[in-house]
DNA sequence: AGCACTGTTTACAT
DNA sequence: TATGTAAACAGTGC
């Protein structure tokens, strides 16, 4: 579920339910998905630590503990399960934190993508990996028109695979750049530089709108296997484009193309979004 | 049955 | 340097 509205509202949850707990211990059964950092001192670190709150940048979700900050990426398939101490485990969690009132966190994650970092709270997380190529993010004052314009001189990849690009702009996935660029009307293959004035400006526009309006309907849930106890967001109801293959357009009944960009799925309408 | 696909990022190739 | 591709992994669908 990880793209910036799915983290988000992942985020949302786990404030709801783990802020103020403390880590009684850790349970690890995949250690790769730790990184820069043996598993061993990772587990020592966070026990005893206090959840003080969680927060998110990008698809990244931080957990703010008492003297470190626990970044989590989710990749494709990663979740979280507030449990009680009875429950049976699920199959494919990678990770349990026992807190002291005896409910504990899984981290599930069928793929094994998902990855974990630890900082200490002393360190500038805007200059440590991954964070360090980390664009803007898209709610912020920075995320501009001009701020776009001038990243997209010069480069010549697609405006799809720009976007999707973590460095300029954080926090789009798959899903979300199809629907920002139906509705920016922009053929995803467009080369980034070729871009008008005019479409920056919808592209900066409907990435903010689309977000937004997914946020607050706690994200896209597809695949629906995914989501027994997780986040059910309801933007799939929203969804032109993407997922739309041979169905017609809600705009102009053109039938909906799939085409690869970059290696991804990539939906559009011919109609409307016409390749220049 | 086998292969291509999948809400992601990175390391490495060219 | 910038862009493209493969790889990490497991499951689903054609």
């Amino acid at each position: 579920m990880p793209e910036l509205p799915e983290v988000e509202t992942v985020k949302e949850a786990l404030n709801e339910k783990i802020k103020g707990l403390k880590i009684k211990s850790f349970e690890l059964y995949y250690e790769p998905m730790i990184k820069g950092i043996s598993p061993q001192l990772f587990k020592e670190k966070i026990q005893n630590q206090t959840v003080q709150s969680l927060s998110r940048r990008g698809k990244y979700l931080i957990f703010h503990l008492d003297d470190y900050y626990l970044l989590s990426h989710l990749r494709m398939e990663g979740k979280y399960f507030y449990e009680g101490p009875d429950s049976e485990l699920a199959p494919h969690v990678h990770a349990i934190f026992n807190f002291f009132n005896n409910d504990q966190l899984w981290y599930q994650d069928v793929r094994k993508f998902g990855t974990f970092h630890l900082y200490e709270k002393t360190v500038n997380l805007e200059e440590m990996p991954p964070f360090q190529v980390l664009g803007v993010e898209p709610f912020s004052e920075q995320f501009t028109d001009s701020y776009v314009k001038e990243r997209l001189q010069n480069k010549r990849k697609p405006i799809k695979s720009l976007l999707l690009d973590q460095t300029m702009v954080c926090g789009l996935g798959n899903i979300y750049v199809d629907e920002v660029l139906f509705r920016a009307k922009v053929h995803p293959l467009t080369q980034s530089f070729k871009l008008t004035e005019q479409e920056i400006k919808d592209v900066v526009k409907y990435t903010v709108e689309v977000l937004d309006c997914a946020i607050k309907l706690k994200g896209t849930t597809i695949r629906t296997f995914s989501s027994q106890h997780g986040v059910s967001g309801t933007f799939q109801n929203e969804l032109r484009v993407h997922q739309r293959k041979d169905e017609t357009c809600y705009e102009c009944k053109t039938v909906i193309e799939k085409i690869k960009v970059g290696g991804r799925g990539t939906y559009y309408c011919k109609l409307c979004q016409p390749q220049k």
